[in-house]
DNA sequence: CCTACCGATCGGTAGG
DNA sequence: CCTACCGATCGGTAGG
């Protein structure tokens, strides 16, 4: 069982072991669901024993935590940035460019993150939850905005934000990264939630 | 721990106890996951033991595969409705309307075959596969149909189907069923989907 | 549908 | 980072 114990990524001095075993966490949790995830088939794909994991987390949820709040975080960065622009327009159009290079990025960790943090307890469930949801406000402000504004069309901001939110999460389960560029799906992206499907 | 016994819906002979037991299950995979939740759990809350569960299934991932082959079946049928109208601006309609009904009137059901079927070992795996495919297939061909006969903006229909797909899907995450009618719903997507949300 | 029970695996600790 | 080990819980079976 040799060929098990391989890392998925050599560290090499630049990726230190904790982060590898954040990586290989990702990997696991992204297949398998984290629940069904053990510790020890965790350390096995990293090359330590079990226990091991222990001195770099106090526990497997310690694992999982640190997975949704690190992109928690980054797709509130990338929000951030969309909320320097100045017109509505503008704002949104950062906003779901950011979002998507956040998802394609970090496919995987996406995907975890999604699914993944109702498994967490207090106090991590209830900040994470917090983080998130401040996202989707800050997200539907943004629309809100714009319709005040007669950027947008009037309808149902909450509507708006949850389609547009939930169509780019699923981005990390069908995209291939090799179809095409960044940029091109963003258009495409933009294209139908801008002008619609129909002539 | 009387409360725990007993079950969310009393058979009243109405209900059997095999459907009793995947009522239980679909909310409890809900809640926790299917991998983190165990027969026994299962069995408390329909208010018998473990190893009874076993004279109405042969094993818990039959649980989880007849939950998931029923969903797959009952969005089918919605397609196939879909697919007998006329023209393809009708049939994209309908086919966004039955898929929003099926989500909305099998929440808990929906987001478990999304979530869990992966846990699925083969045959099962393979067959919800080809199942789920052949649907999205058929959307996706909608989609094609409608832009080759002019009545769709041409766009790459792969993103479109799956864009429209994993809004909708998402619509079992959060949308609250007293909010509004179904149709106003329906309504609101329709608007999105083809006119877009710029003025 | 129950009681009694099995081997396997789980997250985690002690101690070095 | 390791070996040795713990109590708890798992899916499932035997036999009635």
């Amino acid at each position: 069982m040799e060929v098990l114990k391989t890392p998925r990524k050599v560290n090499n001095g630049l990726v230190s072991r904790k982060e590898l075993i954040l990586e290989e966490a990702v990997h696991m949790y992204r297949e398998r669901g984290y629940a069904s995830s053990s510790v020890r088939d965790l350390a096995q794909k990293v090359g330590i024993e079990a226990p091991s994991i222990y001195s770099h987390f106090k526990s497997k949820e310690h694992i999982l935590s640190q997975i949704c709040f690190k992109m928690a975080e980054t797709f509130i960065k990338g929000l951030e940035k969309a909320e320097k622009e100045k017109n509505t327009n503008n704002k949104l159009r950062v906003a779901i460019q950011e979002h998507i290079r956040v998802v394609l990025h970090h496919k995987e960790a996406s995907v975890v993150m999604w699914n993944e943090w109702k498994f967490l307890t207090n106090p991590f469930h209830q900040d994470f939850q917090k983080m998130i949801r401040d996202y989707e406000r800050k997200f539907e402000n943004i629309i809100k905005e714009g319709m005040k504004q007669g950027d947008f069309r009037m309808q149902n901001p909450n509507t708006v934000s949850n389609l547009i939110l939930s169509s780019l999460n699923g981005l990390a389960h069908w995209y291939k990264n090799d179809e095409r560029s960044l940029k091109e799906l963003e258009q495409e992206f933009s294209e139908i939630y801008l002008k619609g499907i129909v002539n």
